[in-house]
DNA sequence: ATATAATTTTAGTTGTATCTAAATTCATAT
DNA sequence: ATATGAATTTAGATACAACTAAAATTATAT
């Protein structure tokens, strides 16, 4: 497996995630920032190899063994990640793209001693799961603020959106993971919400709202 | 830089200190384990990015700024071997090659974090110094087992191979970097020696010998 | 149903890093 | 001084991962 491949597998993980149903070369090529015809390149070089079901013209989608491959990718960027906050003190929005190299590098040992030396742990810095060795994958019960309504409350798991522009917003806010958050009031006008959060009010757009995710209180 | 890049640097750099005149195309060619012809294809890259000085035939030398380069290469691989050994719990066999994919993460952040994490250490597992940021190297007065004589005494501080098999062999005997060694006899009709360390007796062939550096006592 | 537009694929090119085989240059030994 | 062999470079080919431009297919709108 080459990195490119590994970035391939994963885009496709991951966009294959949100729709459940086969990606499309465009928004493919979109999300890795590269051409269409790139795309269909390597996608018959992943189907070929049996990672990715690929019928012209129609999409793509993993396949077992690829999902596996996808998942193995994923943990390593993400136990990168609580590495570099955890140990050496970066900043959330700052462990991503480091991340993004280590994570192709190849040996199961550093993984698996990685792992340890950080406690095992679940989720990432941005809330995130860890997938396990085997390829399991904890889901939370998380909904976007946006879908929230005016009395909700609950805990703030996760954040849709990893760029370092919003997580540097969210610092500004003062809102970190693991924060109680009660909704206040949400204006139907423009979907901004009022939210408290450690005792302080704070308004957030839309936009915002779209990108924050809450673990809503059991009853 | 590419990794291709970096490697060759770092390769021309090692060969260079050892020999200090030119380095040869087939010794880069025989150090990397790829044919001359490549070499000379990159060289000329090298040489045309001002990395390295070259003239046909004439073998190849650092630059500046290939050294600067190299150096921080090296600096990379080192750190990573101590994180490798000391955090991560990995023998001293285990993390040259670990490190040789470690040492192309781009990021200087991330090395100079690293470097604070681990203390600011010195020298990597197998002895050898951590090039500074700046690009300094401590020069440590260590000589060769195989060079010296019945009587001499010192502290065991590097190797001069980091393969697995004679580190291995080296964990075999017991023998660990700081140990302090006495040379009991040198027999001159194959250049084996007697030596004890940790109050132990060992015999170690003339080949192993050459492979150990002591830093002899102080008068 | 057919024209138009969007999406996707194909064909052909480029740059990097490697290789083999052949040509060139250098070192050396008679 | 010249021949021989070793070292090095050149020429041409391959694999990978990207690109542009053009062709093919699918989706959509009248
Ligand atoms: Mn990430
Ligand atoms: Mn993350
Ligand atoms: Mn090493
Ligand atoms: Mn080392």
């Amino acid at each position: 497996m080459t990195p490119a491949e590994e970035n391939y597998l994963k885009t496709i993980y991951h966009l294959g995630k949100v729709s459940n149903q086969a990606v499309t070369t465009n928004s493919i090529a979109e999300q890795m920032d590269t051409k269409p015809s790139s795309v269909t390149d390597m996608i018959k070089k992943l189907s070929e190899k049996g990672l990715v079901h690929y019928k012209k013209y129609q999409g793509v989608s993993m396949s077992d063994q690829g999902n596996k491959i996808a998942l193995s990718i994923v943990r390593k960027h993400r136990l990168w990640e609580v590495f570099l906050m955890e140990k050496l003190n970066f900043a959330w929005d700052e462990v991503h793209d480091v991340a993004e190299q280590l994570e192709h590098v190849q040996s199961e040992k550093l993984i698996e001693k990685l792992d340890r030396h950080l406690g095992f742990p679940r989720f990432d810095p941005h809330g995130d799961p860890i997938p396990s060795k085997s390829g399991k994958v904890l889901q939370v019960e998380k909904v976007l603020l946006s879908a929230c309504d005016t009395g909700d409350k609950g805990i703030f798991v996760g954040v849709n959106s990893s760029s370092t522009e919003f997580l540097q917003y969210l610092d500004k806010l003062n809102l970190v993971l693991g924060d109680r958050i009660e909704i206040l009031f949400k204006e139907s006008f423009d979907d901004s919400l009022q939210i408290k959060a450690k005792g302080q009010k704070v308004t957030l757009s839309g936009k915002a709202a779209m990108n924050i995710y809450i673990q809503i209180d059991e009853l």
